[in-house]
DNA sequence: GCCGACAGCGATTCCTTATG
DNA sequence: CATAAGGAATCGCTGTCGGC
Protein backbone atom coordinates (compact mmCIF):
# COMPACT_ATOMS: atom_id res chain seq x y z
CA UNK A 1 0.00 0.00 0.00
CA UNK A 2 2.40 2.23 1.22
CA UNK A 3 5.46 1.12 -1.19
CA UNK A 4 4.11 3.90 -4.07
CA UNK A 5 7.33 6.42 -4.96
CA UNK A 6 4.00 9.05 -4.04
CA UNK A 7 4.30 11.22 -1.28
CA UNK A 8 1.32 12.09 1.52
CA UNK A 9 0.06 15.37 1.76
CA UNK A 10 1.41 17.90 4.22
CA UNK A 11 -1.78 17.79 6.45
CA UNK A 12 -4.74 15.66 7.07
CA UNK A 13 -8.04 16.05 9.04
CA UNK A 14 -10.53 13.56 9.89
CA UNK A 15 -13.24 12.76 7.32
CA UNK A 16 -15.71 11.12 9.48
CA UNK A 17 -16.00 8.32 7.24
CA UNK A 18 -14.86 4.78 8.25
CA UNK A 19 -13.53 3.93 4.14
CA UNK A 20 -11.76 7.49 3.48
CA UNK A 21 -10.13 7.52 6.69
CA UNK A 22 -8.34 10.73 7.36
CA UNK A 23 -8.11 13.13 3.76
CA UNK A 24 -6.06 16.10 3.24
CA UNK A 25 -7.04 18.76 5.06
CA UNK A 26 -7.95 20.94 2.38
CA UNK A 27 -10.52 18.00 0.93
CA UNK A 28 -13.69 18.25 1.42
CA UNK A 29 -16.68 15.28 1.77
CA UNK A 30 -20.04 15.08 -0.12
CA UNK A 31 -22.68 12.32 -0.40
CA UNK A 32 -23.70 11.27 -3.99
CA UNK A 33 -26.53 12.93 -3.79
CA UNK A 34 -24.87 16.77 -3.67
CA UNK A 35 -22.36 16.08 -6.70
CA UNK A 36 -24.67 14.16 -9.32
CA UNK A 37 -28.32 14.05 -10.62
CA UNK A 38 -29.90 10.68 -10.62
CA UNK A 39 -31.67 9.71 -14.41
CA UNK A 40 -32.66 6.42 -13.07
CA UNK A 41 -36.37 7.46 -13.93
CA UNK A 42 -35.19 7.32 -17.88
CA UNK A 43 -33.99 3.92 -18.16
CA UNK A 44 -36.18 1.47 -20.03
CA UNK A 45 -35.18 -2.53 -19.65
CA UNK A 46 -35.39 -4.23 -23.38
CA UNK A 47 -36.24 -7.73 -23.42
CA UNK A 48 -33.82 -10.17 -25.69
CA UNK A 49 -36.63 -10.27 -27.95
CA UNK A 50 -36.70 -6.49 -28.09
CA UNK A 51 -33.36 -6.41 -28.67
CA UNK A 52 -33.02 -8.71 -31.33
CA UNK A 53 -35.26 -6.63 -33.21
CA UNK A 54 -33.12 -3.39 -32.60
CA UNK A 55 -29.52 -4.65 -33.24
CA UNK A 56 -27.12 -1.47 -33.68
CA UNK A 57 -24.37 -0.19 -32.57
CA UNK A 58 -25.13 1.78 -29.53
CA UNK A 59 -24.32 -0.42 -25.96
CA UNK A 60 -27.05 -1.34 -24.00
CA UNK A 61 -25.88 -1.70 -20.56
CA UNK A 62 -26.74 -4.24 -17.76
CA UNK A 63 -25.62 -4.10 -14.33
CA UNK A 64 -21.95 -4.18 -14.46
CA UNK A 65 -21.17 -4.56 -18.39
CA UNK A 66 -22.51 -3.86 -22.10
CA UNK A 67 -24.88 -6.72 -22.56
CA UNK A 68 -26.02 -5.94 -26.24
CA UNK A 69 -25.67 -3.46 -28.73
CA UNK A 70 -28.84 -1.83 -29.99
CA UNK A 71 -29.94 0.97 -32.84
CA UNK A 72 -31.04 3.31 -30.09
CA UNK A 73 -30.18 5.24 -27.68
CA UNK A 74 -31.65 6.95 -24.45
CA UNK A 75 -28.40 9.06 -23.10
CA UNK A 76 -25.85 11.07 -25.14
CA UNK A 77 -23.95 12.67 -22.47
CA UNK A 78 -21.08 11.91 -19.92
CA UNK A 79 -22.18 10.27 -17.46
CA UNK A 80 -21.02 7.79 -14.50
CA UNK A 81 -23.10 4.51 -14.67
CA UNK A 82 -23.16 2.56 -11.14
CA UNK A 83 -24.82 -0.69 -10.67
CA UNK A 84 -27.61 -1.22 -8.55
CA UNK A 85 -28.12 -4.97 -8.66
CA UNK A 86 -26.19 -8.06 -9.36
CA UNK A 87 -22.65 -6.04 -9.78
CA UNK A 88 -19.40 -7.09 -7.93
CA UNK A 89 -19.74 -4.69 -5.09
CA UNK A 90 -17.80 -6.88 -3.26
CA UNK A 91 -14.82 -8.48 -5.61
CA UNK A 92 -12.16 -5.37 -4.47
CA UNK A 93 -10.60 -6.08 -8.01
CA UNK A 94 -14.18 -5.85 -10.60
CA UNK A 95 -15.72 -2.01 -11.32
CA UNK A 96 -18.94 -1.32 -10.17
CA UNK A 97 -18.95 1.87 -11.75
CA UNK A 98 -18.06 3.44 -15.43
CA UNK A 99 -17.65 6.39 -17.26
CA UNK A 100 -20.00 6.56 -20.13
CA UNK A 101 -18.75 9.45 -22.44
CA UNK A 102 -21.22 8.44 -25.77
CA UNK A 103 -24.31 7.02 -26.62
CA UNK A 104 -26.26 4.67 -24.75
CA UNK A 105 -29.52 2.60 -23.63
CA UNK A 106 -28.81 1.93 -20.01
CA UNK A 107 -31.51 -1.18 -18.52
CA UNK A 108 -33.11 -0.98 -14.96
CA UNK A 109 -29.88 -2.61 -13.19
CA UNK A 110 -27.63 0.08 -13.52
CA UNK A 111 -27.62 3.51 -11.70
CA UNK A 112 -27.44 6.21 -14.12
CA UNK A 113 -25.60 9.58 -12.59
CA UNK A 114 -25.24 13.21 -14.39
CA UNK A 115 -22.14 14.27 -12.18
CA UNK A 116 -22.90 18.35 -11.33
CA UNK A 117 -19.77 20.83 -12.54
CA UNK A 118 -18.35 20.59 -9.05
CA UNK A 119 -16.94 17.21 -9.33
CA UNK A 120 -15.24 15.33 -12.13
CA UNK A 121 -17.50 12.40 -13.65
CA UNK A 122 -13.95 10.42 -14.16
CA UNK A 123 -12.74 11.46 -10.13
CA UNK A 124 -16.43 10.44 -9.20
CA UNK A 125 -15.89 6.81 -10.97
CA UNK A 126 -12.50 6.05 -9.68
CA UNK A 127 -13.85 6.88 -6.24
CA UNK A 128 -16.65 4.90 -6.51
CA UNK A 129 -14.69 1.97 -7.21
CA UNK A 130 -13.27 2.00 -3.83
CA UNK A 131 -16.10 2.59 -1.86
CA UNK A 132 -16.90 0.19 1.03
CA UNK A 133 -20.23 -0.87 0.18
CA UNK A 134 -20.88 -3.28 3.06
CA UNK A 135 -22.83 -0.34 4.31
CA UNK A 136 -25.07 0.36 1.73
CA UNK A 137 -26.10 -2.86 -0.22
CA UNK A 138 -28.71 -4.98 1.08
CA UNK A 139 -30.73 -7.89 -0.20
CA UNK A 140 -30.84 -10.77 0.75
CA UNK A 141 -30.79 -13.32 -2.09
CA UNK A 142 -29.18 -10.73 -4.34
CA UNK A 143 -26.79 -7.32 -3.81
CA UNK A 144 -28.68 -4.31 -4.35
CA UNK A 145 -27.49 -1.11 -4.29
CA UNK A 146 -31.08 1.23 -3.84
CA UNK A 147 -31.13 4.34 -4.89
CA UNK A 148 -31.41 6.21 -1.66
CA UNK A 149 -28.68 3.80 -0.16
CA UNK A 150 -26.78 5.13 -3.32
CA UNK A 151 -27.23 8.78 -2.71
CA UNK A 152 -26.10 8.83 1.21
CA UNK A 153 -22.34 7.26 0.33
CA UNK A 154 -19.81 10.09 0.69
CA UNK A 155 -16.85 10.81 -1.19
CA UNK A 156 -14.23 13.12 -0.75
CA UNK A 157 -13.36 15.83 -3.07
CA UNK A 158 -10.69 17.91 -3.56
CA UNK A 159 -10.98 20.96 -6.23
CA UNK A 160 -11.62 20.16 -9.89
CA UNK A 161 -7.96 20.88 -11.32
CA UNK A 162 -6.43 18.87 -8.43
CA UNK A 163 -9.24 15.98 -9.66
CA UNK A 164 -8.46 16.36 -12.99
CA UNK A 165 -5.19 15.66 -12.39
CA UNK A 166 -5.76 12.54 -10.30
CA UNK A 167 -7.90 11.47 -13.10
CA UNK A 168 -5.14 11.50 -15.70
CA UNK A 169 -2.52 9.81 -12.91
CA UNK A 170 -5.05 7.04 -12.38
CA UNK A 171 -5.71 6.67 -16.70
CA UNK A 172 -2.75 6.42 -17.13
CA UNK A 173 -0.90 4.10 -14.39
CA UNK A 174 -4.31 1.71 -14.49
CA UNK A 175 -3.95 1.34 -17.76
CA UNK A 176 -0.29 0.23 -17.55
CA UNK A 177 -1.43 -1.85 -14.58
CA UNK A 178 -3.83 -3.60 -17.56
CA UNK A 179 -1.78 -3.83 -20.20
CA UNK A 180 0.47 -5.97 -17.83
CA UNK A 181 -2.51 -8.18 -16.57
CA UNK A 182 -3.42 -8.83 -20.60
CA UNK A 183 -0.03 -9.58 -21.46
CA UNK A 184 0.21 -12.17 -18.48
CA UNK A 185 -3.03 -13.65 -19.43
CA UNK A 186 -2.03 -14.15 -22.93
CA UNK A 187 1.10 -15.61 -21.47
CA UNK A 188 -1.08 -18.40 -19.52
CA UNK A 189 -3.14 -18.70 -22.74
CA UNK A 190 -0.55 -19.83 -24.59
CA UNK A 191 1.14 -22.09 -22.09
CA UNK A 192 -2.41 -23.64 -21.78
CA UNK A 193 -2.01 -24.27 -25.49
CA UNK A 194 1.83 -24.92 -25.16
CA UNK A 195 0.75 -27.86 -23.20
CA UNK A 196 -2.15 -29.13 -24.70
CA UNK A 197 -0.33 -29.47 -27.77
CA UNK A 198 2.80 -30.91 -25.99
CA UNK A 199 0.67 -34.04 -24.60
CA UNK A 200 -1.58 -34.31 -27.93
CA UNK A 201 2.23 -34.53 -29.97
CA UNK A 202 3.64 -36.85 -27.46
CA UNK A 203 0.96 -39.28 -26.96
CA UNK A 204 0.59 -39.32 -31.29
CA UNK A 205 4.09 -39.04 -32.10
CA UNK A 206 6.37 -40.35 -29.88
CA UNK A 207 9.36 -39.01 -27.94
CA UNK A 208 11.89 -39.98 -31.24
CA UNK A 209 11.18 -37.31 -34.04
CA UNK A 210 13.23 -39.49 -36.38
CA UNK A 211 11.39 -42.66 -35.65
CA UNK A 212 10.09 -44.59 -38.32
CA UNK A 213 6.41 -43.31 -38.62
CA UNK A 214 3.53 -45.62 -40.30
CA UNK A 215 -0.45 -44.58 -41.12
CA UNK A 216 -2.18 -45.38 -38.66
CA UNK A 217 -5.70 -45.97 -40.59
CA UNK A 218 -7.25 -43.95 -38.09
CA UNK A 219 -7.86 -40.22 -39.40
CA UNK A 220 -8.49 -38.77 -35.81
CA UNK A 221 -4.48 -40.38 -35.51
CA UNK A 222 -2.54 -39.95 -38.82
CA UNK A 223 0.51 -40.99 -38.65
CA UNK A 224 2.22 -42.67 -35.57
CA UNK A 225 5.58 -44.67 -34.61
CA UNK A 226 5.83 -47.62 -36.92
CA UNK A 227 6.16 -49.94 -33.86
CA UNK A 228 3.18 -48.89 -31.98
CA UNK A 229 -0.08 -51.04 -32.17
CA UNK A 230 -3.10 -49.88 -33.18
CA UNK A 231 -5.52 -51.71 -31.41
CA UNK A 232 -9.19 -51.20 -29.59
CA UNK A 233 -9.21 -49.59 -26.09
CA UNK A 234 -10.86 -52.20 -24.85
CA UNK A 235 -7.69 -54.61 -25.54
CA UNK A 236 -5.82 -52.43 -22.90
CA UNK A 237 -8.56 -52.55 -20.58
CA UNK A 238 -8.99 -54.97 -17.81
CA UNK A 239 -12.38 -54.26 -16.74
CA UNK A 240 -15.06 -51.78 -17.56
CA UNK A 241 -17.49 -51.22 -14.58
CA UNK A 242 -20.63 -48.95 -14.06
CA UNK A 243 -20.81 -47.30 -10.62
CA UNK A 244 -23.00 -47.33 -7.70
CA UNK A 245 -26.90 -45.66 -8.41
CA UNK A 246 -28.03 -44.75 -5.20
CA UNK A 247 -28.90 -41.91 -3.45
CA UNK A 248 -25.90 -39.73 -1.67
CA UNK A 249 -25.63 -38.23 1.28
CA UNK A 250 -23.55 -35.65 3.03
CA UNK A 251 -21.80 -37.93 5.36
CA UNK A 252 -21.13 -41.46 5.43
CA UNK A 253 -18.24 -44.51 5.19
CA UNK A 254 -17.65 -44.65 1.71
CA UNK A 255 -16.86 -41.26 -0.74
CA UNK A 256 -18.79 -41.53 -3.89
CA UNK A 257 -16.76 -39.96 -6.68
CA UNK A 258 -19.17 -37.65 -8.89
CA UNK A 259 -18.86 -36.00 -12.57
CA UNK A 260 -17.72 -33.13 -10.95
CA UNK A 261 -14.73 -34.61 -9.17
CA UNK A 262 -13.20 -34.88 -12.86
CA UNK A 263 -11.47 -32.53 -14.14
CA UNK A 264 -8.42 -31.43 -16.24
CA UNK A 265 -7.67 -35.46 -15.90
CA UNK A 266 -7.68 -35.12 -12.23
CA UNK A 267 -9.67 -36.04 -9.22
CA UNK A 268 -10.77 -33.38 -7.20
CA UNK A 269 -11.69 -34.57 -3.97
CA UNK A 270 -14.03 -31.26 -3.14
CA UNK A 271 -17.81 -31.10 -2.22
CA UNK A 272 -17.99 -35.33 -1.80
CA UNK A 273 -20.62 -37.06 -1.21
CA UNK A 274 -21.07 -40.90 0.84
CA UNK A 275 -22.82 -43.68 1.11
CA UNK A 276 -22.10 -46.28 3.50
CA UNK A 277 -21.62 -49.37 2.24
CA UNK A 278 -20.25 -50.50 -1.21
CA UNK A 279 -19.79 -54.18 -2.57
CA UNK A 280 -16.20 -54.87 -2.70
CA UNK A 281 -15.80 -55.31 -6.35
CA UNK A 282 -16.63 -51.60 -6.56
CA UNK A 283 -13.86 -49.73 -4.44
CA UNK A 284 -11.23 -48.09 -6.68
CA UNK A 285 -7.70 -49.13 -6.77
CA UNK A 286 -4.88 -46.74 -7.38
CA UNK A 287 -4.40 -46.61 -11.27
CA UNK A 288 -8.22 -46.91 -12.13
CA UNK A 289 -9.42 -44.39 -14.61
CA UNK A 290 -12.96 -42.81 -14.21
CA UNK A 291 -14.82 -41.62 -17.31
CA UNK A 292 -17.66 -39.73 -17.67
CA UNK A 293 -20.58 -41.44 -19.79
CA UNK A 294 -23.46 -39.27 -19.30
CA UNK A 295 -23.22 -35.16 -19.33
CA UNK A 296 -23.44 -32.15 -22.24
CA UNK A 297 -21.41 -32.92 -25.09
CA UNK A 298 -18.57 -31.14 -24.36
CA UNK A 299 -18.09 -32.38 -20.83
CA UNK A 300 -18.77 -36.38 -21.80
CA UNK A 301 -16.32 -38.65 -21.84
CA UNK A 302 -13.40 -36.66 -19.54
CA UNK A 303 -11.37 -38.94 -17.75
CA UNK A 304 -9.63 -38.59 -14.18
CA UNK A 305 -6.87 -40.57 -13.03
CA UNK A 306 -7.70 -42.34 -9.68
CA UNK A 307 -4.72 -42.50 -6.83
CA UNK A 308 -4.40 -43.72 -3.78
CA UNK A 309 -5.86 -41.20 -1.07
CA UNK A 310 -4.51 -41.09 2.29
CA UNK A 311 -7.86 -40.21 3.85
CA UNK A 312 -9.98 -42.75 2.63
CA UNK A 313 -9.05 -45.98 2.64
CA UNK A 314 -12.01 -46.86 0.51
CA UNK A 315 -13.63 -45.03 -2.23
CA UNK A 316 -16.12 -45.58 -4.97
CA UNK A 317 -18.31 -44.15 -7.98
CA UNK A 318 -21.26 -43.08 -9.07
CA UNK A 319 -23.51 -44.76 -11.99
CA UNK A 320 -23.01 -41.97 -14.85
CA UNK A 321 -18.92 -42.84 -14.13
CA UNK A 322 -17.29 -45.58 -15.51
CA UNK A 323 -14.42 -47.03 -14.22
CA UNK A 324 -11.60 -48.63 -16.90
CA UNK A 325 -9.14 -50.21 -15.29
CA UNK A 326 -5.87 -50.92 -17.51
CA UNK A 327 -4.43 -54.44 -18.05
CA UNK A 328 -0.73 -55.26 -18.02
CA UNK A 329 -0.61 -53.54 -21.71
CA UNK A 330 -1.15 -50.08 -20.67
CA UNK A 331 0.11 -47.46 -18.08
CA UNK A 332 -2.78 -45.69 -16.43
CA UNK A 333 -1.01 -42.48 -16.02
CA UNK A 334 -0.17 -42.60 -20.04
CA UNK A 335 -4.10 -43.32 -20.74
CA UNK A 336 -5.38 -40.37 -18.87
CA UNK A 337 -2.98 -38.50 -20.78
CA UNK A 338 -4.24 -40.07 -24.39
CA UNK A 339 -7.99 -40.24 -23.32
CA UNK A 340 -8.05 -36.05 -22.75
CA UNK A 341 -6.31 -35.26 -25.95
CA UNK A 342 -8.86 -33.08 -27.50
CA UNK A 343 -8.57 -35.13 -30.86
CA UNK A 344 -9.29 -38.60 -28.82
CA UNK A 345 -12.02 -36.67 -27.22
CA UNK A 346 -13.65 -35.24 -30.39
CA UNK A 347 -13.91 -38.43 -31.41
CA UNK A 348 -15.24 -40.13 -28.54
CA UNK A 349 -18.49 -37.36 -28.36
CA UNK A 350 -18.99 -37.98 -32.38
CA UNK A 351 -20.13 -41.47 -30.90
CA UNK A 352 -22.12 -40.35 -28.04
CA UNK A 353 -25.59 -40.17 -28.95
CA UNK A 354 -27.50 -36.48 -27.94
CA UNK A 355 -30.70 -36.18 -26.48
CA UNK A 356 -32.04 -32.92 -25.39
CA UNK A 357 -29.26 -30.79 -23.62
CA UNK A 358 -27.02 -34.23 -22.77
CA UNK A 359 -25.15 -36.98 -24.67
CA UNK A 360 -24.72 -40.18 -23.30
CA UNK A 361 -21.44 -42.05 -24.43
CA UNK A 362 -22.10 -45.73 -24.65
CA UNK A 363 -19.19 -47.04 -22.76
CA UNK A 364 -18.88 -50.30 -25.27
CA UNK A 365 -18.92 -47.70 -28.18
CA UNK A 366 -16.07 -46.20 -26.28
CA UNK A 367 -14.19 -48.70 -25.71
CA UNK A 368 -14.53 -49.81 -29.09
CA UNK A 369 -12.55 -46.91 -30.54
CA UNK A 370 -9.07 -47.24 -31.92
CA UNK A 371 -6.00 -45.57 -30.34
CA UNK A 372 -2.27 -46.05 -30.50
CA UNK A 373 -0.07 -47.68 -27.94
CA UNK A 374 2.84 -48.26 -27.79
CA UNK A 375 5.87 -50.29 -25.46
CA UNK A 376 4.96 -50.03 -22.10
CA UNK A 377 8.68 -48.95 -21.30
CA UNK A 378 8.00 -46.15 -24.16
CA UNK A 379 4.83 -45.20 -21.88
CA UNK A 380 6.54 -44.38 -19.12
CA UNK A 381 8.97 -42.84 -20.48
CA UNK A 382 6.09 -40.25 -22.25
CA UNK A 383 5.07 -40.04 -18.72
CA UNK A 384 8.20 -39.50 -17.41
CA UNK A 385 8.90 -36.38 -19.81
CA UNK A 386 5.23 -35.38 -19.72
CA UNK A 387 5.17 -35.15 -15.96
CA UNK A 388 8.18 -32.87 -15.48
CA UNK A 389 7.14 -30.38 -18.74
CA UNK A 390 3.38 -29.94 -17.58
CA UNK A 391 4.38 -29.65 -13.46
CA UNK A 392 7.10 -26.52 -15.60
CA UNK A 393 4.09 -25.13 -17.02
CA UNK A 394 1.97 -25.70 -14.67
CA UNK A 395 4.31 -23.92 -12.11
CA UNK A 396 4.81 -20.88 -14.51
CA UNK A 397 0.88 -20.49 -15.03
CA UNK A 398 0.34 -20.12 -11.58
CA UNK A 399 3.63 -17.97 -11.26
CA UNK A 400 1.42 -15.43 -13.58
CA UNK A 401 -1.33 -15.98 -11.88
CA UNK A 402 -0.08 -15.02 -8.48
CA UNK A 403 1.48 -12.04 -10.47
CA UNK A 404 -1.70 -10.82 -12.16
CA UNK A 405 -3.58 -10.90 -8.61
CA UNK A 406 -0.76 -8.84 -7.22
CA UNK A 407 -1.45 -6.21 -10.28
CA UNK A 408 -4.42 -6.13 -9.33
CA UNK A 409 -4.55 -5.79 -5.92
CA UNK A 410 -2.01 -2.75 -6.34
CA UNK A 411 -4.62 -1.51 -8.81
CA UNK A 412 -7.09 -1.22 -6.40
CA UNK A 413 -4.91 0.11 -3.47
CA UNK A 414 -3.39 2.81 -5.87
CA UNK A 415 -6.88 3.71 -7.00
CA UNK A 416 -8.19 3.99 -3.35
CA UNK A 417 -5.13 5.89 -2.39
CA UNK A 418 -5.03 7.97 -4.63
CA UNK A 419 -9.00 9.53 -4.52
CA UNK A 420 -8.87 9.50 -0.45
CA UNK A 421 -5.98 11.32 -1.01
CA UNK A 422 -3.34 9.36 0.87
CA UNK A 423 -0.90 10.20 -2.06
CA UNK A 424 0.06 13.23 -3.44
CA UNK A 425 0.25 12.65 -7.23
CA UNK A 426 0.35 16.56 -8.23
CA UNK A 427 3.69 16.17 -8.71
CA UNK A 428 2.91 13.85 -11.56
CA UNK A 429 4.18 14.16 -15.33
CA UNK A 430 1.94 12.59 -18.17
CA UNK A 431 3.33 10.24 -20.57
CA UNK A 432 4.32 12.10 -23.30
CA UNK A 433 4.23 16.13 -21.65
CA UNK A 434 7.93 17.47 -21.18
CA UNK A 435 6.67 19.77 -18.54
CA UNK A 436 5.27 19.01 -14.89
CA UNK A 437 1.84 19.79 -14.20
CA UNK A 438 1.73 22.47 -11.96
CA UNK A 439 -2.17 22.37 -9.99
CA UNK A 440 -2.85 24.46 -7.04
C1' DG B 1 -38.43 2.75 -7.20
C1' DC B 2 -37.79 -1.51 -4.83
C1' DC B 3 -37.70 -6.22 -4.22
C1' DG B 4 -39.31 -10.91 -4.49
C1' DA B 5 -40.14 -14.32 -7.76
C1' DC B 6 -39.24 -17.08 -11.47
C1' DA B 7 -38.05 -18.51 -16.39
C1' DG B 8 -34.59 -20.51 -18.83
C1' DC B 9 -31.01 -23.40 -19.16
C1' DG B 10 -26.91 -26.05 -18.44
C1' DA B 11 -25.17 -29.29 -15.14
C1' DT B 12 -25.93 -33.05 -12.20
C1' DT B 13 -28.36 -36.80 -10.09
C1' DC B 14 -31.69 -40.32 -10.02
C1' DC B 15 -34.74 -43.75 -11.94
C1' DT B 16 -37.03 -46.64 -15.35
C1' DT B 17 -36.76 -49.56 -19.20
C1' DA B 18 -34.66 -52.69 -22.44
C1' DT B 19 -32.06 -56.57 -23.10
C1' DG B 20 -29.63 -60.71 -22.92
C1' DC C 1 -33.48 -61.23 -13.14
C1' DA C 2 -29.53 -58.22 -13.08
C1' DT C 3 -27.32 -54.85 -15.20
C1' DA C 4 -26.47 -51.56 -18.91
C1' DA C 5 -28.25 -47.75 -21.07
C1' DG C 6 -30.90 -43.93 -21.80
C1' DG C 7 -33.73 -40.41 -20.39
C1' DA C 8 -36.43 -37.94 -16.77
C1' DA C 9 -36.14 -35.19 -12.81
C1' DT C 10 -33.93 -31.98 -10.13
C1' DC C 11 -30.53 -28.61 -8.84
C1' DG C 12 -28.52 -24.21 -8.98
C1' DC C 13 -27.25 -20.11 -11.21
C1' DT C 14 -28.22 -15.89 -13.83
C1' DG C 15 -30.75 -12.49 -15.79
C1' DT C 16 -35.27 -10.55 -16.17
C1' DC C 17 -39.97 -9.42 -15.00
C1' DG C 18 -43.65 -7.34 -12.95
C1' DG C 19 -46.47 -6.36 -8.71
C1' DC C 20 -46.63 -3.50 -4.70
Amino acid sequence: MNQSPWPPYPKYKDSGVEWLGKVPEHWEVKKIRNISTSLDHKRIPLNAEQRAEKQGNIPYWGANSIVDYINELIFDETLVLLGEDGAPFFEKDKPVAFLSIGPIWPNNHIHVLRINSTADPGFVKYSLNSVDYSNFVDGSTRDKLTQSKMNNIQLSFPPLSEQLAIVSFLDQETSRIDALISEKERLISLLQEYRQTLISHTVIKGLDPNVKMKDSGVEWLGEVPEHWEILRLKRVLESLEYGISESLSTDGEIPILRMSNIYDGKIFWDDLKFVDSVEDSLYLQNGDLLFNRTNSLDLVGKVGLFEENRTFKTVSFASYLVRLRPNNRANSKYLDYLLNIPSFLSEARSNAIPSIGQANLNPTRYSHLLVAVPPLEEQQNINDLLDQETSRIDTLISESRTFIDLLKEYRSSLITAAVTGKIDVRGFTPLGSEKKTTDE
